[in-house]
DNA sequence: CGACAAGGATTGCAGCAACGTTGCGGCGCA
DNA sequence: TGCGCCGCAACGTTGCTGCAATCCTTGTCG
C-alpha cells in the first residue's frame, strides 16, 4: 500500500514514513501543494494524508482536485485546528476522517485500515518480498497467487518477520510473538520452526530467504 | 436514511434523535444488543450508532453479528472510554469511525454523511467461487442456479466464509458469527457443522472446498 | 594455523492437541 | 406427531510441535 503525506513539517514526515514502513506501507511526501498534485498525477497512490496549514494554501483545497483526477481515494486530514466546525468543514469538503493533532500513530494506523477496508479496488495490508505475498488482514501467504499452506507456528513466524521484512528481528522478540509471554519454551524449537520454514519457502521458490544474524536473530529478505 | 442507535441511556437518544430529525433522518433506538439485534432483522437500516456500554455486553461485540447480517452496513462507535488503544481495539474490530464521548452532534453528523457517502459503492452483493454463488443480500447460496437448502448454522458458516472468500476465517471469529456473542458453546458443534457443510459442497459439485488450517480456522476456496 | 567453544541448522521421533466423522437424543416447528 | 435441525459426545485420524541428538558454521585464542 502506497500513500502519500501532504505536510510541510519534515519532523513529522520523517516519523509518520518509518512508523507506516514497519507496517509494509509506502509513504510519499510532498510538502507543498503543488508538489502534491504532481505525485498524485502519477495515480499510483491508495490513500492520502492531508494537513493543513501548507505554505501555499489550506490543505483542504486539494480535495476537489482530487475527486477529479481520482474519485474514490481515501483522504484523511490531519489538523492542529481542533475546532468542531472545522472538523465538520473538512469532513463536508470530502475528507473521508478527520484527525487533529496531536494524534497517536497507532490510531492513525487504525484509521487508515480501516478506511482500506472500505475501499474495494486496494489490496489488502500485504508485504510483498521476492515473490512471496503476506496478508497481513487474511493471515496468510501467497506464492505466485498459491496459498502456502503453513501450520500455526510457522505462520507466526513469517508474519513477524514480514512485519519487520529487511530487518532484524531479535530472537527474543520473534519468541515472544510465536509463544506467548506465558508459555515458556526449553529448547531450540523455534530455531526447528524456522528451519521447517525455510524449507517450504525454498520448495515453492518464494524467492526470500530467512538469513540469521548470529547472537541477535533473523531478518527477512529476497534472495540474491 | 434511517440509523439505528444503539444506547442505554435515554437522554442521549432523545438528543440524538431531535438532532438527526432536523436533516431527515430516522433514529431508531434499541437500548440492549438484543433489542439492536431484533431491530437488525428487518435490515431496514443504513447506518449504526453503536454505543460501547450496554447493560447486556460489549458494543462491540455486536458488529461481527451486524457484518454477518448485512456486510457493508457503515458502523459509529461511541464511547466514554476515550484511550487510544480502545480505539484502535474498536476500529479493528470493524468499526468505520470511533468517537469519543462528549462529542459535539455536528461532527457525528458530519461523520455519518462521510460514511454515507462511500457505502453506495461497498461490498458486492453476491460472491462467486467456483460454480457456487452466494447472494449476501438475498442470504442464499446457489450452485448451477440451483437453490442450495441450508440449514440456519450451515449458512452462517458459509456466508461468514464466503464473505471473506479466499482468505483465512479464525476459528474465534466463525464462532461468533455462527453463534451470538452470549450463545455458548462447549463442544465441537462449529466442526459439526463444517463437516455437514463439506458433504453438501461436494454432493452438489460445488467446485469449492472449505480448506482448515490447524490451530487458525478455515478458508473457502476453488477446489483444485 | 589448528583446536576449541558457542551458537545455529537439521532431522527423527513420540506425544498429544486439534480436527473429522458419526450417531443419538432433545427440542422446536409445522 | 413426525420431521429435521442442532448440540453433544465418543472415537478415529492427522500432523503439528517440542525435544534432543547430531552435524555444521563461525569466531576466538593460544
Amino acid at each position: 500500500m502506497r500513500l502519500l503525506l501532504v505536510e510541510d513539517e519534515l519532523e513529522m514526515a520523517t516519523a509518520l514514513g518509518a512508523a507506516l514502513g514497519r507496517y509494509d506501507m509506502i509513504l510519499d511526501h510532498a510538502p507543498t501543494l503543488d508538489h502534491a498534485l504532481a505525485a498524485l498525477a502519477s495515480r499510483v497512490h491508495d490513500g492520502i494524508i492531508l494537513d493543513r496549514q501548507l505554505p501555499d494554501g489550506d490543505g483542504l483545497s486539494l480535495i476537489p482536485r482530487v475527486r477529479a483526477l481520482k474519485s474514490g481515494i481515501p483522504v484523511i486530514v490531519l489538523t492542529a485546528r481542533g475546532a468542531v466546525d472545522e472538523r465538520v468543514r473538512g469532513l463536508d469538503m470530502g475528507a473521508d476522517d478527520y484527525l487533529a493533532k496531536p494524534f497517536a500513530v497507532e490510531e492513525l494506523l487504525a484509521r487508515i485500515r480501516a478506511l482500506m477496508r472500505r475501499s474495494p479496488d486496494i489490496a489488502p495490508m500485504t508485504a510483498r518480498i521476492g515473490k512471496l505475498v503476506f496478508d497481513f488482514d487474511g493471515r496468510q501467504a501467497q506464492v505466485n497467487g498459491q496459498l502456502l499452506d503453513l501450520p500455526r507456528r510457522e505462520l507466526l513466524v513469517l508474519e513477524t518477520l514480514a512485519r519487520r521484512q529487511g530487518r532484524t528481528v531479535q530472537r527474543s522478540t520473534l519468541e515472544e510473538s510465536v509463544y506467548g509471554y506465558d508459555d515458556e519454551i526449553q529448547s531450540n524449537s523455534l530455531d526447528a520452526h524456522v528451519s521447517r520454514l525455510r524449507r517450504k519457502l525454498a520448495d515453492c521458490g518464494a524467492g526470500v530467504e530467512i538469513h540469521s544474524i548470529r547472537g541477535v536473530g533473523y531478518l527477512l529478505r529476497p534472495s540474491p
